[in-house]
DNA sequence: TGTACATCAGTGAACGCGCGTTCACTGATGTAC
DNA sequence: TGTACATCAGTGAACGCGCGTTCACTGATGTAC
């Protein structure tokens, strides 16, 4: 992780994208207003235009940035627990784990998805935002799915395991696991949806048990 | 199904909400004007706040209706696969593939869930929403997880079987899967994410192959 | 080392309009006697 | 059967303010010669 030193003008945009995520994940990015991030970071609005050429130009900057950064997470995570056993099936129910321990270690209920708060969002932006999404998305789609192939190479899945279907399962296991921890105000949910969708991969391809 | 007549008044009202759920699903809540709804129902904004106090009403009763609709459904659909087997496992399986065909067949992409919508949305009104919304929501989770437990009661499910977490799950996987399917408009996703569920069922209960 | 110019990171004031909300009023339908 | 009153389902005009956006201008820092 390169720590880049930022100039000024870069550490306010980047301060205003940290005050706008955790405002467009409280309220949605409508409710989210120019004024209100401004006031926080100290600055006047037209300072505020001077970083974005419109609030739309903020919905992508904030989105590209959710987007690599959680890539990023996702990697480390696999790339952890790889170190750690040569079975793809082992390495990938650690992640998993890794995965499930992080969701439950927030300090309070998960402050949610930027690439869900935008699907049930205005569509004005949609050319551009959908498409950024979509690759967010898609991009976890792949990662898993080549896990799950590994995984199937050496242990044959029991019949109608769907490799497709259990590649985004885990997004929308995440994604709705959120919706739980959210609704229910209940951080434990979204790291129990986590874990169960392990027990299902490990159901889908452990052998029969030895013991 | 008892048909109700409508009045004048409540056919008005009726479609306004309709308008508004097409609407909110579309664009979110914040997005969604009454002057839009109005244009369309045909009749002037004062019209409107004959039929709602404030834009907050309307909210609850968009999710008071569509909370009560979607149980509906969910009630009917286990009590027609109920009728057609004994076996709790079986039943429940059946269950699940008429939900997944229900799903498939909605003619375009699926219009999203007006929970999940409300779920990122501005807290302003979030005491009476939220409550609400999870009032949704833990109904299906005690209706899955009756059937769970009746299904446990015949097959012993294996172990690492959260039933709790299962029971969640299909919320879960429904609402993840809304966000799938919308994010590459692609209907099909959300159908296959409940066979995915399914078959997650199917493995943590169904006795070892005597094939 | 000093001067000229360019770029950076903003300020301050004004605009305009969309949107929710209010309020006094109204024609049609229902009900009591 | 006719009249008086009440309720239903709205109309029309006005208000006000929050919010995104624009535009001319500015002090501080960087760079060229």
């Amino acid at each position: 992780m390169s720590v880049k030193v930022l100039s000024k003008g870069e550490a306010t945009r980047e301060r205003l994208l940290d005050l706008a995520e955790e405002a467009v994940l409280q309220k949605g990015f409508g409710a989210t207003t120019i004024e209100e991030l401004i006031v926080q970071a100290g600055i006047t609005k037209s300072g505020f235009f001077y970083h974005f050429h419109d609030k739309n130009d903020l919905a992508q900057a904030l989105l590209r940035r959710y987007v690599a950064r959680h890539n990023g997470l996702f990697d480390d995570m696999f790339r952890r627990s790889n170190d750690l056993t040569d079975d793809p099936l082992q390495s990938f129910l650690v992640g998993l784990k890794f995965f499930a321990d992080m969701l439950a270690d927030l300090p309070k209920t998960h402050p949610g998805c930027v690439v869900a708060a935008f699907c049930y969002q205005d569509q004005q932006f949609s050319r551009d935002i959908r498409a950024l999404s979509a690759e967010g998305i898609r991009s976890w789609r792949e990662k898993v799915r080549t896990h799950l192939q590994k995984i199937a190479d050496t242990y044959p899945p029991r019949n109608g395991a769907d490799l497709d279907a259990m590649a985004d399962m885990i997004a929308a296991v995440v994604e709705g696991g959120i919706i739980l921890s959210r609704t229910f105000d209940d951080n434990r949910l979204l790291a129990q949806q986590v874990m169960a969708y392990r027990n299902y991969v490990k159901l889908a391809f452990e052998p029969e048990m030895a013991k």
